[in-house]
DNA sequence: AATATATACATGTATATACACGTAACAAAA
DNA sequence: TTTTGTTACGTGTATATACATGTATATATT
């Protein structure tokens, strides 16, 4: 669908502003997508980012930071995100003891177990509906962070 | 800033998964550069394109109904949006003659004066943060909207 | 060692997102 | 006209976002 039609507005300054509505629009319609997958395994999408990010250091812990500091948006709240991952008992949580002041955070074989079926419906999905070849992604990748060149 | 560092993170399943996080990170990261400018007026990003959505209409006045399919976010709850709206006296809510079912929201003097303040500052904003060039825009507004052919 | 500063995390508040449900009003059917 | 269904909007709940503040611990300074 085109941003016109989803939007219902045919007039943008110029072909930046559409660009930059097109990246928020494009973004909530991927995230749409994703959580309806999610939803089947009872996790939010940010529940499994955070869960996504504790498996690419497993069996390593991480402390709150270091996965604060991974997450797609930063201003996430992300002990509150553990609050209820650890609520449903696919994380632990406990205190560093080098440095008390860090709360280290473990991944449970719950949490495992449910971050492995997650993966893969949603990477099936990923595949099946974004339409894009590889070649594009590439160009996509490059003028994104070209956009982004002034990143503050 | 690469997307990489942004998130420290290598290793992506394919350019097409890149392309994915590409998208979430910069939508949050173009909303929050707005949102700061928005600040000195008092207006959250929704607000914001909820005046944005009246003003395309103004003086004609629009039905919530109306705004909600204009939104890019359409999960976004636009009676509460309004809500927020009108307390500051930006818009005001009046029952339709017609349908009495409808809602009928108004731009106030004071919120197309705000509006007007906000728009320049939002644009000049745009037009300063995102390094590229039209034809650049174009491509990506082409990609971006190819990513979405499945859209549902 | 005592004090000051910084860091890590938890928590509070306002707003938004996502979705379910309730209520009033309109429209269609019996 | 009564019933049935639909539409428009408001409201409730759980979670998240954005940001400020509080508290314990660690580090630096005197």
């Amino acid at each position: 669908m085109k941003l016109e039609q989803a939007i219902k507005s045919t007039k943008f300054k110029n072909e930046l502003h559409k660009a930059g509505l097109n990246i928020l629009y494009t973004a909530w319609w991927l995230k749409t997508v994703m959580s309806k997958e999610l939803k089947e395994f009872g996790l939010t999408h940010e529940q499994y980012n955070v869960l996504r990010i504790l498996k690419g250091k497993y069996p390593e812990q991480m402390c709150v930071r270091d996965i604060a500091c991974r997450m797609i948006e930063k201003s996430s709240n992300v002990p509150r995100i553990i609050d209820r991952l650890e609520v449903k008992k696919l994380v632990k949580r406990s205190t560093s003891t080098i440095d008390k002041r860090e709360t280290v955070i473990t991944l449970t074989q719950s949490g495992i177990t449910i971050l492995e079926a997650c993966t893969v419906t949603v990477t099936k999905m990923m595949d099946g509906v974004m339409e894009i070849n590889n070649q594009e992604a590439t160009t996509l990748n490059r003028l994104l962070e070209k956009v982004r060149t002034t990143e503050r």
